[in-house]
DNA sequence: TAATAGAACGAACGGTCGTGCTATTATCTC
DNA sequence: GAGATAATAGCACGACCGTTCGTTCTATTA
């Protein structure tokens, strides 16, 4: 055990996930680069829907293979285990997590910016970017018993982006547009802790009607904390 | 595939799970009974509490039985599928569940129903009935993409408890205690949440603070729709 | 055109999964 | 006690898991 696990693990693009933001146009699609990347990058895509559904131990290399019609080994050797896939697709998944939901809000700052993070999440949730819902919600329950470099992957990926909520709450603070006393880590714990509540039981119960109840909720104890002069 | 499934599936101790209570003891642990009964129960405790760490899915037949000492044959003998082992396992979590947090509540009526669920249901997460914490939370999300009779169970008993909250808030409502313009199913939903959204924390971050925030915030969240004579 | 490196392949390994058959043991009834 | 019955063990199966190996195809470079 312990394999030296040399192996030809390629290992580029090791963005630093949430931060700065690579500026550029996506990744790994534009055609002038070696061929192999290209077809990581379509592995990844189809990877991250099926470990959405069923989950990051529930997607299995045959599986992923058969369904993108190459080889078991073929697609193996892009990674070199079935741990840095699962990273790999953790890091896709904050990847697609970024685009979506914090980069489009960061046009806006302090109040507004809090407002459209919680909406963009919903927004992600409930128009199943994911097919299986938010991939972080079901990932982060699926190991958080099980030590090792995907979980710790996975809690700093939703560190960082309860890390962003509270920034934002306390640029608002800054700004006078929330109450000083609120504690923002608090604030942001309730506030996700709805938004995540959401999307369980818009899946376990098939309750489309669940968004649009938290989406209320939401907005209802941001009221509540903001300033009267940042009303709407 | 499909198969007839037919075997010796032996399906004892169908209780209702939640409605009503069994009244006498706890069940299939007093020594009058047939042999295999007790053995069936001590496969089912050990069982949840696996399942809570790894998964309904990581849960398997021959860890099972190599923990309890037993052969795989023998312990499958008891139930005739992974599959009704697995129902086996929600139901036993669901009777451990209504004994710890909803049977001691049902000694009180309306508002005090409701902060008793409450505060059982966090006490329940925090000190760790279940080592992987609530096992319906993260079955739940285990299975909400897989349709069959797992699912189905789970989703049951979740709607059941949502519903026992649901109709402790329309008692308090009744007495008087909880304001009348207040959607039960609303508020059961946002409370559940928070709730949820402590289980998760505390299991990612290992962040035992998460508890005594969101039991805050929910008795917060109970104050603001009570009628001033019920403060507390 | 020849040499080379990367990408993909097919086959196979040891292991574990759920499941089924058959034999053995323990328990209960008479 | 003997016989019936329930409970458990032993063993084997087919399927699939992650992984490794040697080979072949393809495209760029010399």
């Amino acid at each position: 055990m312990a394999k030296p696990a040399r192996h030809h693990s390629l290992r580029r693009s090791r963005q630093p996930l949430i931060a700065a933001a690579p500026a550029g146009v996506a990744a790994a699609n534009q055609g002038r680069r070696p061929r192999g990347i290209k077809t990581r990058g379509a592995i990844l895509q189809r990877a991250v829907n099926i470990a959405s559904l069923e989950g990051l131990e529930g997607l299995t290399i045959g599986k992923l293979a058969t369904s993108l019609k190459i080889s078991k080994s073929g697609l193996f050797a892009h990674f070199g285990s079935k741990e840095d896939l699962q990273c790999a697709v953790v890091q896709e998944a904050g990847r697609i997590f970024v685009e979506t939901v914090i980069r489009p809000a960061f046009e806006a700052h302090g109040l507004a910016r809090l407002r459209a993070l919680c909406g963009n999440w919903l927004g992600y949730a409930e128009e199943k970017v994911f097919p299986g819902g938010c991939f972080f919600a079901a990932a982060s329950l699926e190991f958080d018993d099980r030590p090792g470099k995907v979980r710790d992957l996975i809690a700093d990926s939703i560190k960082r982006w309860l890390g962003t909520l509270e920034q934002a709450v306390r640029d608002a603070q800054n700004d006078g547009d929330i109450r000083k006393n609120i504690v923002p880590q608090d604030f942001v714990f309730e506030i996700q802790s709805l938004a995540m509540g959401a999307n369980w039981a818009s899946r376990l119960f098939r309750d489309e009607g669940a968004f649009r109840r938290i989406r209320r909720a939401i907005l209802e104890r941001i009221e509540q904390v903001i300033e009267p002069h940042a009303r709407r």
